[in-house]
This record gives structure tokens, C-alpha cells and sequence, in this order.
DNA sequence: CGCGAGCTTGATGCCGATCAATGCATGTGG
DNA sequence: CCACATGCATTGATCGGCATCAAGCTCGCG
């Protein structure tokens, strides 16, 4: 890698093991039992910490490992040879980073945190190793990739067919229900991105994406304060998303 | 599955062998070896012919297999509650369908032929399982998974960032390089899909694609007639995609 | 306090959507 | 073989949503 390498912390008072993660049923441990869990904790023996603004890793770099967030908030994004780029993603606590390097061995995006942000380190060799023997991980290994690639469907008929408001709208209703899985309140939400990164995952410009939430303060659906996002009214947002077309 | 099954041919005079089909180099088996690949064989042991027009999968039919394009070529496309949809990609000969269905068990899109085609069917449990035994077959799959990650990422940033008219020469360059892999001529294309399914993929409307086509025709890119493209200019293609932003 | 990054809001223009008419190829039945 | 229907593609005219340009505003911070 060519940057700077973020701190790396071998051991901890409470050792670095998923079995005693609080993210164990949101991350690559789902349902696995302990034994299994064990083996597992074996292979993740390392954390990352990543600054605000400090990239994870780089479109480029060599890739190694995957990585899981523990805590904080990233973004991932692609660029063309031409300086045009696109946010592909937004990644928060239990979810995996670094899935875009397995194909060419090779990083094909950004990966930067948008606050302080700790990851655990997957090597993905002995990843590969241990869901050999161990079926369920496999199994949840290829669910994972799997969600990936419908998630970014997703995207793609976001992009391909909906209106700025109605991206907004998705944009926060998956923001709202991925935070309320975590068990944080789903009507209020914190942003941890600007209004530029917002519209590069959406596909429109800033100044855009500030007038749709003017326009959804307006009709009674949020109350915008900077980035403080509060929901008045989910139904709405739905109803944006899917209802639109009629 | 709701809808018509395929036709079963379950023996061939020719037995259906990965090791002896003349895609093995651009499909699952790339890279393994006799023994590996006969391994394979003993997994693939059917065919399914789709007719133009049919689909292999739709959305929520229960998942079982990944399916590899043998002959014939299919578009895949998401639609969400109101009707809106989109087209997520089209596949050639060696590319693998089906994906999308590994994380819930069920499939999130439509497979539709876009001529007569036939697949070979990978029942997905025995290819987990085969793939615990051969790590050549385990890593591969996973850079398949990746490399549709990869993909998407691509189509993301067409949707988000490009104009008309950069979007249709990014999707003819990417379906000349295909071709021309599988051993086509990469200036002479023969459209399977239609303006409307290209602009559904595209983020475009059909008429926009039309006059896409016919401004490139106008500047001594494109011959067009019809399906029939003639490339008459692939640099100029590939600067409307790279060089678009300066 | 003043600076700057990020956000909001307004005015204007352009790209692509929409609406509508015509053209072209294929197929079907008289 | 021609008349007609049908599905797809092209082309033109008009409209609207979002980009662009530009000017203030807000808030955190040195």
C-alpha cells in the first residue's frame, strides 16, 4: 500500500475476538455457534484504526484481506481515468469492506472513513481456508456477496429510473432501517456525509440534493438541521419510493 | 417456479462435460486441471434450452442453481412494487446467472432470453461442496462474485456520472471487448436487445439511445442499420468515455 | 472575531423526457 | 403476390427537471 498504514493493535485487554464482539449478529459471524465463533477468532487478530478522512485502502492496492467496521462510517468510491468519480457505497458498523478486491487481487476503489473509524482485518486467504472446513461460514460468506450484488441492483434502478426526490428519499429510508437494525432510533439520523457525497451516490449534484430536502421539509416529511435528519413522516418517504411511478 | 419449465436434455451423444466444452476457458472451469475439471463435470450434468422471449428465473422463484450461458444471450432485469424496472445486465456465452439469488434463496430478478439459448444448470449446494474440496474452484467462484461486484460498480458510475451519448459508447465498447474475447469480430455487432432494453440499462429512454446512435453514425463512429453496429471508429469511443470530462 | 468549509437559495440554460408522426422490416391472411 | 397489421426504429417539436452559475448564509474553529 502506498499510504500511510493506520495503527494496527495486536491485543487488547478484552482480547480481539469475535465471539465476544457486540457485532457478532450483524457481521460475519451470523449464526454461527460457538465452537465454530472460535475458530473464527483465531483468524480476525487484528484491528485497524482508520482517521477521519484517511483512506483503508486505495484503488490499486494489492489486496489481502477483507475488512469488517466495528465502529465509525466509510464511504467507498470509484474513479474513472478521467477524474470523474462515484460513491458506490456507504458502509457502517458489521459491515464488510474490500469485497471489490478478490476478483483481480487488486483494490478497485477507495475506501475512506467518514469519521474515526476501527475495522477488524480479515486476512482472505485463511478466510478462504477455514470456510472450507466450515460450511456455515461459507454459506454466509456467499450470502454476503450475494446481498452485495442485489444491494447495487438496487442502486442501479435507482440511478436508472427515479426522480431527485425519490432518490433522496431511498437514500434515507435505507440509511434509517440499516441504523434501526443496529438499534438506534430509525427518525433520527445523524449524517456523516456531505451534501457532495450524498449526490455523487445518487447521481446529482449538491445543490440538488439540498433543494429535495428543502422540498421534504416543506411538505411536513423531515426536519433538516445541517445534518441532523429528523423523520416527521415514514410513510411519505415510502411512498416517494414505491408509490412514484403512479 | 411459477412459470414454464425448459426443456431437460439430461444426456447428450456428446456427454455434457465442462472438460469438454469449448467455453471451459472463459466459464466456472477456467484454469483447473483435467482432474479438477472432471470433478466439475459430475455437477453439470444438465441442460436447460430457453426459448427466445422465456425466462430461465423470475423474481422470488425459490433458488437452487446457478446457471452458465451455453449459447443464446439474456438480459436480467429488477422491477420494484410500482412497475418501475431496469435492466441489470446482459449475458453471453460462459457468463454465469443466478447470483442474485444466493442471499435469501430466492432470486431478486428476472432472467429473460433474448434469443434461443441454452444453460447448463450448477446446482449451487453441490458446487459449495465441491468447492471446500478444490481451492482452484473455490477461488474462482468467489472472483466471479467479485468481479460482478466490479462490474456494478461500473454501471454505477455510467448511471450517475455520464451523458447520453458516453453512456451508449461505454456500453458498445464494453460489448465489442466481450465479443471480440469470445473470439468475434470487435467492429461488427449484431444486436440481440432492443433500443427500449438498452435504454432501460442505459438509465436512458429509447429515443434517446436511437439519437445517440444516430449522432455517432453522423460523426463516422458508428454505421448503423438497424441491430447491425459497424464500428467504424473504436478510438473515438474510447474517448467519449475516458476523455469526456475534459 | 473572522475565516473557511459546507449548506441554502435563486436565476438561467441545457440535456434528455415526452408527445407525436413517420419509416422500415417482418409476418399473416386473403 | 399484395394489403394490412404489428413491432421496432427514427426523427421532429416541445417541455420540464436537473445542472450550472452565482450569491448569501450557518456554524465550527483557530
Amino acid at each position: 500500500m502506498t499510504h500511510a498504514m493506520p495503527a494496527v493493535i495486536p491485543i487488547e485487554p478484552f482480547k480481539v475476538a469475535c465471539s465476544n464482539c457486540n457485532l457478532r449478529e450483524l457481521c460475519l459471524p451470523v449464526g454461527m455457534s460457538n465452537e465454530q465463533m472460535e475458530r473464527l477468532d483465531g483468524l480476525v487478530n487484528t484491528r485497524h484504526n482508520v482517521a477521519k478522512g484517511e483512506s483503508l485502502f486505495h484503488a490499486g492496492d494489492h489486496f489481502t484481506s477483507l475488512y469488517a467496521v466495528r465502529t465509525g462510517f466509510f464511504k467507498t468510491c470509484v474513479s474513472s481515468e478521467d477524474g470523474r468519480d462515484q460513491v458506490t457505497g456507504f458502509q457502517m458498523a458489521g459491515e464488510l469492506l474490500g469485497l471489490d478486491g478478490i476478483g483481480t487481487e487488486r483494490h478497485t476503489c477507495d475506501a475512506v472513513a467518514l469519521e474515526d473509524a476501527q475495522v477488524c482485518v480479515i486476512p482472505f486467504q485463511q478466510l478462504e481456508e477455514l470456510s472450507r472446513e466450515l460450511t456455515d461460514l461459507q454459506r454466509h460468506f456467499h450470502r454476503i456477496m450475494s446481498r452485495e450484488i442485489v444491494r447495487e441492483h438496487g442502486v442501479m434502478l435507482l440511478l436508472g429510473s427515479m426522480r431527485a426526490e425519490e432518490r433522496v428519499a431511498a437514500f434515507l429510508l435505507n440509511l434509517t432501517q440499516r441504523l434501526k437494525s443496529r438499534g438506534f432510533s430509525s427518525h433520527s439520523v445523524l449524517l456523516r456525509m456531505t451534501r457532495e457525497e450524498i449526490g455523487s451516490y445518487l447521481g446529482l449534484k449538491l445543490e440538488t440534493v439540498s433543494r429535495a430536502f428543502s422540498k421534504l421539509q416543506e411538505d411536513g416529511v423531515l426536519q433538516v438541521r445541517q445534518r441532523q435528519i429528523d423523520v416527521l413522516d415514514p410513510e411519505a418517504l415510502q411512498k416517494l419510493v414505491n408509490g412514484a411511478g403512479c
